[in-house]
RNA sequence: CGGGGUGUAGCGUAGCCCGGUUAUCGCGCCUGCUUUGGGAGCAGGAGGUCGCAGGUUCGAAUCCUGCCACCCCGACCA
């Protein structure tokens, strides 16, 4: 990764947005906490969500989409959703502005107050849940799986770019089915999509999880997720799916007649991913010469720079390209052939490296002689000189080498920090100089997970789903414990 | 909401302690010429309510008071 990083740790989130301003990708709006994202940036969260509803069809989901505003009783009916989401809700109050009569400007007409209150959907369970309990009357109404492209308002206290804006674009999940197995299944296959997307198009190596009991999300039974390790050894949720149980259904009455004609209530799960993982995108590849996009997302995936003297040699370098460009349009590849003539081929070279093309090719007088490209590949920084016969294959090649080398430099990178500690001391040594994820042994208890937490910094992460047995002894209380879980300072 | 800090051109900044010519420098921007294989060079040019409002003073970016905004640290969090 970045060779500067480790001295940089401390300013991380300077380098990040520094970064993702260079880069063009976002910036802060001026609406507090929310940001604007710009064009490029976009085409990268286009991407993700292309590839992910692609999955989610082929798992069986439907789009649709539910109201903005929840009138706030809604909200109230599951209690432990209440709680977790109270203190970040915007609320609407009003519904009309008028003139002042003192003529000081506009203000919130004070008759405009509505009866009851909209929340800001912070999440749409219960609006979702609310129209549900309409639609499902029997067995043969299930499984209803439903995911809606959306955006969302939680209003927090800190915000950073792309990784906690107060509005952000995600897709949600929420799906009713007859039976708790059939609900199980469907939360874990959905934390397995994510895995699957995650590793293989955004090349992240991660982690599959259960949250334990103060992580998990409010109103859930059982949050499992996806935890992948950022370059400043930080841990970043990058992924949840739930298992609701009956909660929902039963406070929102969602009833359906069994195939024995009995009443029951519908077992339930919701699942999502935010314009988060554009930031975890950014966090995992990046090095100092800017962003290095996995292939399969890049908006540009291979860039072409002309180097000529005068228009009579573009010309004839254009000659040669533009049939490149069809061709490799038609195999499709996203190309971009820059003609532009008011910068200079090393400011472009540059400005492409920022933004994270995977290939770039330049020709020039000496290429057009020797029928030859120089390519280049952005992970590593390498240059070759390819025969343009050949062009084409390499180009192929490299965008599929490079996005398995990025995977293999990050899962190596991550590989070498999952550190197994014994003692308490040892956790907060790995913690303080080498950071990733510590596994360790716990005793099970939020008493354990809170002190730790308030004296390092650090939280359980997950529980691995693929954690062993095994016989230890918590490092703070040193009561029996019979698996790890894995701790890390979290974004 | 507690603790700390900063507001000067599109961006980044000097000047402020110790008031005094036309507010400094870099990037970017515009024009011209020369350039073009790794962020071009030279010359010329445009661009400012010094966060806002009061006050002190012959005179305020600079001193005083109030307000506002933003950033960092904490509680919260996809």
């Amino acid at each position: 990764m970045g060779k500067n990083l480790t001295k940089r740790d401390e300013d991380y989130s300077k380098w990040y947005n520094e970064l993702v301003v260079k880069a063009d990708l976002a910036e802060n709006s001026g609406v507090r906490g929310c940001m604007v994202i710009k064009p490029y940036g976009f085409a990268i969260w286009e991407k993700m969500q292309a590839g992910l509803d692609k999955m989610f069809k082929e798992t069986g989901h439907e789009n649709a989409y539910f109201p903005l505003f929840i009138p706030k009783s809604y909200l109230s009916k599951e209690a432990s959703h209440v709680e977790g989401f109270a203190k970040e809700c915007a609320v609407v109050t009003h519904y009309r502005l008028k003139n002042a009569e003192d003529g000081s400007g506009i203000i919130v007409d004070p008759d405009a107050k509505l009866e009851e209150e909209l929340i800001v959907r912070p999440t749409s369970e219960t609006i979702i849940w609310d129209t549900y309990r309409k639609w499902i009357q029997s067995y043969r109404d299930l499984p209803l799986l439903i995911n809606q492209w959306a955006n969302v308002v939680r209003w927090e206290m800190r915000t950073r770019l792309f990784l906690r804006t107060a509005e952000f674009l995600w897709q949600e999940g929420h799906t009713a089915h007859a039976t708790e197995p059939e609900a199980i299944a469907e939360a874990e296959q959905m934390m397995n999509v994510y895995a699957d997307f995650a590793e293989n198009h955004m090349a992240m190596p991660v982690i599959k999880g259960i949250k334990t009991e103060s992580e998990r999300f409010a109103g859930a039974i059982e949050t499992y997720c996806i935890e992948a390790l950022m370059q400043d050894g930080r841990a970043l949720q990058a992924g949840t799916s739930h298992f609701l149980g009956q909660n929902f259904a039963k406070a929102f009455d969602v009833k359906f007649a069994n195939k024995e004609g009995k009443q029951d209530f519908v077992w339930a799960t919701s699942w999502g991913v935010s314009t988060r993982l554009v930031g975890a995108l950014i966090m995992t590849h990046s090095d100092d010469n800017g962003l290095v996009l996995p292939p399969k997302l890049a908006p540009i995936q291979v860039v072409i720079v002309p180097i000529y003297k005068g228009l009579d040699q573009l010309d004839a370098i254009s000659e040669k390209v533009e049939p490149l460009v069809k061709e490799l349009r038609a195999k499709g590849i996203s190309v971009k052939f820059d003609k532009r003539d008011t910068h200079k081929p090393g400011f472009k070279f540059n400005e492409y490296e920022l933004k994270g093309v995977p290939v770039r090719l330049a020709i020039g007088k000496r290429d057009m002689e020797n029928r030859t490209y120089e390519v280049a590949r952005r992970d590593t920084l390498q240059k070759e000189i390819v025969a343009m016969d050949e062009v084409v294959s390499k180009i192929e090649f490299l965008l599929e080498d490079i996005q398995r080398n990025i995977y293999q430099k990050a899962s190596d990178f991550r590989e070498n920090r999952i550190t197994e500690v014994a003692t308490y001391d040892e956790f907060k040594e790995v913690l303080e100089k080498k950071g990733g994820f510590i596994s360790a042994h716990w005793d099970g208890t939020i008493e354990t997970e809170e002190r730790i937490k308030a004296e390092t910094k650090a939280t359980i992460r997950c529980v691995p789903i693929d954690v062993k047995t095994e016989a230890g002894a918590c490092i703070v209380t040193g009561k029996p414990s019979s698996k790890r879980v894995l701790f890390a300072k979290a974004y």
